[in-house]
DNA sequence: GACGCCCGTTCCGCCTGACGGAACGCCGTT
DNA sequence: AACGGCGTTCCGTCAGGCGGAACGGGCGTC
């Protein structure tokens, strides 16, 4: 395994978990290297175009790496199916509407439609959160023969009443959606969006806040999002 | 500049631009790289999660690029600033709106929000575009005392009526806003967004099917443009 | 079914280029 | 004027990146 290039790649990620400015020794603490190491190759990268200096000599991370990513997720088979269905389960029922992906024991949040009306969790586009706390997460976990394998791995990272968890998934694939109640205030429900014959890996959902969401309401997303889960699975299918 | 550094990251980005997994042999020919050494880091890079290989075990971008790329961009002020007035714009005109960004001689798609009914022209979030082609870009050229420099070295890269385009510059100067009709069919209006004392980087712009653009609602447009340009950097300024 | 081709992978000796300790020059502070 | 801390540069050392060559497996051909 290469070094520099691993070095590199942490020194990137360490400029963007910043998302500030950070100064040269600061850098070298958290990546553990020599001054004069990662000096070169903040260079580097900075020839690159990936990084670069203010004006007091603290180094940066540019816009680059955005530029890269965008062009990764704009031709992603999903996303691109995804996005005329979320806007269709928004438009029905008014609340925040997202799009995960399994990733490794996590769901990664690949789009989302916010409710006008702000609510009080925020999980960013591209971000990720274990797959057993969120109720696409746990849609998919459901739907895949590997589900429970990785509900335990993520038991294994942070503390989760596993019982009640399988007779969610239980229950989810009863039903066929799941749900979750890991932000407080927050209800989500999830259903999982299988193409062919292959586990499912992707998920929509919708989230509100608890309160919002009485019977009456509840029930129409419920609805609207089996039926929007179903289309969209049988337009991947037929593709 | 530490060389494997800059290989790597030359492997990303071709793996990026393909969109599609790619065979070894293939990958070594455009990045000119040995076979065994393209391998040595195809694999740090996967060690990495950056890349990985299909069952068939050509070589594809995972989707760690983009996690990244959406950390910085989440965090990035003018993006942040502009998302309400994008949706203020896009709701007043009914048209395609866009958040540009200079980033050296080119225009950089920060964010979008498309009009409901399509458009013939296609600029990605994330992708580039010469300034001097773009209304926003054109609207950013005219209000930077380097504007005319940006636009010599445009018209370096590809042929240009630099004439005409500095007359453009300096009829935006006097109207407040650019104009651009660089796809054919597609009319576009933009206008810089200053911060402060500095030079302007950012602009937004409204896009539209020329024969869509009529005297009426092209006054419509100009008007709200030119409104929420000045109420945008008024928020910035005030921050 | 044996052959040949082409693929990704592995091996290993060469040697270059990454490495890091130390010295430098620049500021702002004391 | 001396100091401390910063980013930067230098340079001798030697580990680790490099790439040519060999390997093994899958596939189509004869």
């Amino acid at each position: 395994m290469d070094r520099a290039v691993a070095r590199s790649f942490a020194l990137l990620e360490c400029l963007v978990r910043a998302g500030e400015p950070l100064r040269l020794a600061d850098i070298c603490q958290q990546v553990d290297l020599q001054k004069s190491t990662a000096h070169r190759i903040l260079r580097t990268l900075g020839e690159l175009g990936y990084a670069d200096q203010e004006s007091a000599g603290r180094y940066q991370a540019t816009l680059r790496a955005w530029e890269l990513g965008a062009g990764l997720i704009a031709d992603h088979p999903i996303k691109r199916a995804a996005t005329g269905f979320l806007q269709g389960l928004h438009r029905t029922t008014g609340e925040t509407v997202s799009l995960t992906l399994l990733s490794g024991d996590d769901v990664l949040y690949l789009d989302k439609i916010i409710a006008p009306r702000p609510v009080r969790f925020r999980t960013r586009i591209g971000s990720r959160a274990p797959a057993a706390l969120t109720a696409g997460g746990k849609a998919i976990l459901a739907a895949r023969p590997d589900g429970e394998d990785i509900l335990a791995r993520n038991a294994e990272r942070q503390p989760l009443d596993v019982a009640a968890l399988k007779a969610e998934l239980h229950e989810a694939r009863r039903a066929g959606y799941a749900r979750s109640g890991y932000s407080p205030g927050v209800t989500s429900i999830g259903v999982a969006i299988a193409v062919g014959a292959a586990p499912a890996q992707a998920a929509l959902s919708v989230s509100a806040p608890t309160d919002r969401l009485t019977a009456e309401p509840l029930k129409i997303a419920i609805d609207a999002l089996l039926e929007t889960g179903a289309r969209m699975a049988e337009a991947l299918d037929s593709r």
